[in-house]
DNA sequence: CTTGATTATTGGAGAAACTCCAATTATCAT
DNA sequence: ATGATAATTGGAGTTTCTCCAATAATCAAG
């Protein structure tokens, strides 16, 4: 499967592909928010895009597939393995998402249009889960390169997981906020939280005032 | 819904209600186990446990949540809401899954089976957000309660993710070690990583020999 | 530009998970 | 015993998704 983010398309055949895809993404979220994602069906989208409901599925293996698709995992991932190897993770995370920043900003009306869905619907939000074990893996595996460490290592595992559900928390509170503001700097925050120790045992206690 | 703890079965109606529900828990895992979650229709399960499958969906929502509906979440609720206010949350997370010990110990077979279905079948597994954010919502309930912070409020809601997240993965280490050794355990070293930091600077290098 | 090989599109048949509803049957409270 | 209440059931229908075989578009090579 290609990515929205081809090198150059080679042939028209790819080059259809290519354009039948957006188009399918396209029509799909324009229905989505103009109906609803589950008043939306099938037939619906592919009738907008012109294809038979067959071709829908040629594209994306699911209704939910045409939301969670996502170009940026490759392009974070390559990023990422660009970073020096000696450089904590964390840090690496950081730099990439800074890196990552302006496209954030650039898309961020499709992003909250997206995000919305994400975790709005429960099917979607479901899903979510995979999107995080996805990020896990991959960073898991940067780690086991880097170190003398296995990927399926538990201390690893859980730093990565933490890291990574942060993150995610992130994505959740920029979404509260309804898209204002910087969503890295909202990663940051929270990395910032779980690097302090996550103070688990201050947060019982009543807020010091100030 | 009433649980699968009921402190006493009122009537012959809610006696048989149980009965129902806890057969079509039994028959269906048992189905699973022999055939696969997928292999198996609800049909199948309608079948064995002498019932119509209209009956089935007045159970269970989904096919899902036969697997998913959980008797251990409103103990685990009302023994962190008995643990004394000023009690650090860590603390009392760590506490009540001490006290829960030994019934995941007593259930050990059946809990395995149901988180073997849980990892291993991608319906299942996308799934698992959902629980992670009962539990978080829950957790995030209490510190509000406790002190005088917003359940909302960002700081709260990514410790609390951080910490089911971790718990989470022990569970998923757990699995991965077949369910040999205790649980608990996995839990708390996944705390105790969360707590000491995540030491996310030092991960990234490689482990000191020894 | 033609031809033969790939590959994409399509329609049809069908399974499975649900939803909705109205008829029936079982329990309950009196 | 009886009327109210709640559970069970069957049937009809929708939607997502699979499988497959026919058709149509693209491609690579001569």
């Amino acid at each position: 499967m290609p990515n929205t983010i081809t090198p150059l398309a080679q042939g028209l055949r790819e080059r259809k592909k290519q354009k039948t895809r957006e188009s399918i993404q396209r029509e799909a979220m324009r229905l989505f928010e103009m109906q609803g994602y589950e008043e939306t069906t099938i037939e619906q989208i592919a009738a907008a895009v012109e294809i038979s409901p067959s071709t829908f599925f040629n594209y994306f293996p699911s209704k939910e597939d045409v939301v969670l698709y996502d170009a940026y995992d490759p392009v974070l991932a390559s990023l990422l393995m660009e970073r020096p190897a000696d450089e904590p993770l964390s840090i690496s995370f950081r730099r990439v998402l800074e890196e990552m920043g302006g496209i954030f900003e650039r898309d961020r009306e499709i992003i909250l249009a997206r995000a919305r869905l994400w975790f709005g619907v429960p099917a979607l939000r479901a899903r979510l889960w995979e999107e995080v074990e996805k990020a896990q893996v991959l960073m898991s595996g940067l780690i086991a390169q880097r170190s003398g460490r296995d990927a399926e290592d538990f201390e690893t595992r859980v730093t990565v997981m933490v890291m990574v559900s942060a993150a995610m928390e992130a994505m959740h509170e920029w979404l509260r906020r309804d898209g204002q503001g910087s969503f890295v700097d909202l990663v940051n925050q929270a990395l910032d939280m779980v690097e302090a120790g996550a103070r688990l045992d201050e947060i019982a206690s009543p807020k010091h005032t100030g």
